[in-house]
DNA sequence: ATGAAAGCGCTAACAG
DNA sequence: CTGTTAGCGCTTTCAT
């Protein structure tokens, strides 16, 4: 493969000329430039990236990881980062931690050594994480997506009060035994805060808030905990009319293992989800859902990411600011409450108080 | 940030047994290991991979281009990829396209600056394009991905014949009048192929295969032009009594206008996708499609192209035989037909044969 | 406007 | 087992 050498060669010039002719071509007599093109053409001369790189002070590399692509409100958000991108001539190293600290650890390591220019990460939990401290403390630029942890530099929206309104919506639809559903609540900061808002919400209705029924997202029987889960309550002639998922997509499978159950949706059981997929507007009946901006979240970090990112040119030492404070702590976008079909009043039967 | 001079300094030794003590620490006497370990340790040393990249032959970096993160089918299909090089030591750098030759041309360059062992791409159109040709021509590793070139190294389904049956579930189910919908034909390898499928599986039955209806996938108002559409072929009394969508997400956009213009699937019409989302068997009724592997295909385009990369140690000339002619092929996994409630014998007032 | 030269951080001969 | 040395391909002073 042709390097910048053999183009110089080619052009009757030094490899410095071809350099600036390449980056800087208002440096070059047009005469000369239009030599090196020529040149460079000729021989397919195709610039490698990795000696600018090492030469340079960036790579013009955003690391991004994310939990998983198989939740489509990841993969909205990456689509999101990619269109705030795009035209920046930078590039995207994209891993995926299924949800494992350790993994997360590696890969930003990873991530790190190939020298990205900033992260944009979401982690399992953000506020038990020493690693965004020691991030900060690096001084790597970097922006929280989805993690809701108020002091530091994130982008989400406010998971608890969002939960809130999500349940806030179900009381006021008659419901009163709620219970809400969710992954590993340990797992997962947006869950927890999800369900405080829950509680929240249960609370100001003057309801208890139930424990949250946990259920383990890796397990491929996944509906057949629900199953046994439904029939225990029903025993205890405890079966809630209402349930509060953690996310749609838990929501799609916990509306299939009641369906499977023989429960109605939402005759027998309201289901409320969380993330605003869009598929759920496709469904019948439709998912009601919190909707939290995907798209817009992925496309703000990177934004300020980027912001982050060129407010460091050539800055050092403690005089130095950040370009914008507001970068350093959390930008939360509003949510919305999308109604759908899947949420009605509670049956009669149910109706004990 | 410390490189491996520091360590070395720190250590007591030379740069070169910094380094082996890293890479083949077998290579090195334990003491010396331990002391350099401590060291890196304690100046926090994290290796600069682009100085190794820069230096070896490797990167470790794949490059995959892939249309859009939209559709979960190719969502899916990266999370074949990832699973395929989880603990090789290589990352992935991603870039989408939006179906754009355009910027499928420029992804290409990017990648192939960034120095990338190899590609991993679902081009929009791979048989009319040249860039495979000039990729092979200059010897490097690729596997297109979905696209379905037969003298090509690729991954996917024969989307031909996969169609065809699919179709014939349909005539099997009794309907005679039955309608392609897809994204622009010209644009897509894949589409293009479904549409003979569908021909092939209509001329088998007898049935005279009608042209495609073509809609665009970026026009925001595509629930208003399928309505006009039906609504013309109302006037018309040709109504067909099912669709075959080229793939999964038409499929639940169709259906959503359907609903809208009053058509209930499927009593009043049939309706088949392509694809075999996850989505699809959470819906109700359940969507009828034709079940790509998708994870599987990106899993065996990864591993493919692995053996590739790894295929190509040091040769070098005409003498050079590939490690294994058949990753220069295609390989082609198997569909499958998903019955579901989206399709059902056509209404009798439309039985008119 | 152009060239010469000094590295960016690392690996891999080649010598001991 | 370890050190010395020569680059990988590029950008960027510093001269000219």
């Amino acid at each position: 493969m042709a390097d910048i050498r053999d183009v110089a060669q080619r052009a009757g010039c030094s490899i410095a000329t071809v350099s600036r002719a390449l980056n800087s071509p208002q440096l070059v007599r047009p005469e000369t430039l239009a030599r090196v093109q020529a040149a460079a053409a000729e021989l397919k001369f195709r610039p490698n990236a990795l000696g600018r790189q090492l030469r340079g002070e960036r790579t013009g590399l955003i690391g991004v990881m994310l939990p998983t692509l198989g939740n489509p409100v990841f993969a909205d958000c990456l689509e999101g980062i990619e269109a705030a991108i795009d035209g920046t001539g930078r590039r995207l190293l994209l891993v995926t931690t299924q949800y494992d600290p350790e993994r997360e650890r590696n890969a930003i390591e990873t991530l790190l050594q190939q020298r990205v220019d900033g992260l944009l990460l979401t982690l399992a939990d953000a506020e038990h994480s020493a690693l965004v401290d020691d991030l900060a403390a690096e001084g790597v630029a970097c922006q929280l997506v989805y993690n809701d942890a108020p002091q530091r530099p994130c982008v989400s929206v406010d998971n608890r009060s969002a939960a809130a309104q999500g349940v806030a919506m179900l009381i006021e639809a008659g419901h009163r035994d709620i219970v809400m559903v969710t992954g590993a609540l340990h797992a997962s900061d947006r869950a927890k805060r999800r369900y405080l808002g829950y509680c929240d919400a249960m609370q100001a209705a003057g309801l208890t808030p139930l424990p949250a029924f946990e259920i383990d997202f890796n397990s491929g029987a996944r509906g057949e905990r629900v199953r046994e889960w439904l029939a225990q309550r029903e025993r205890d002639g405890a079966r809630p009319t209402a349930l509060f998922c953690s996310n749609d997509l838990l929501a799609l499978g916990v509306m299939r293992a009641l369906r499977e159950a023989g429960l109605r949706v939402p005759d027998d059981m309201s289901v409320l989800g969380f993330d605003g997929l869009a598929v759920g507007e496709l469904l019948s009946p439709t998912l009601a859902t919190v909707v939290q901006p995907s798209v817009e979240i992925g496309r703000h970090a990177a934004q300020r990411l980027l912001a982050q990112i060129d407010g460091r040119d050539g800055r050092t030492g403690a005089a130095t600011a950040p370009a914008d404070a507001s970068l350093g702590h959390a930008l939360i976008l509003p949510h919305e409450i999308r109604r759908g079909g899947t949420v009605a009043a509670p049956p009669r039967t149910k109706d004990r108080h």
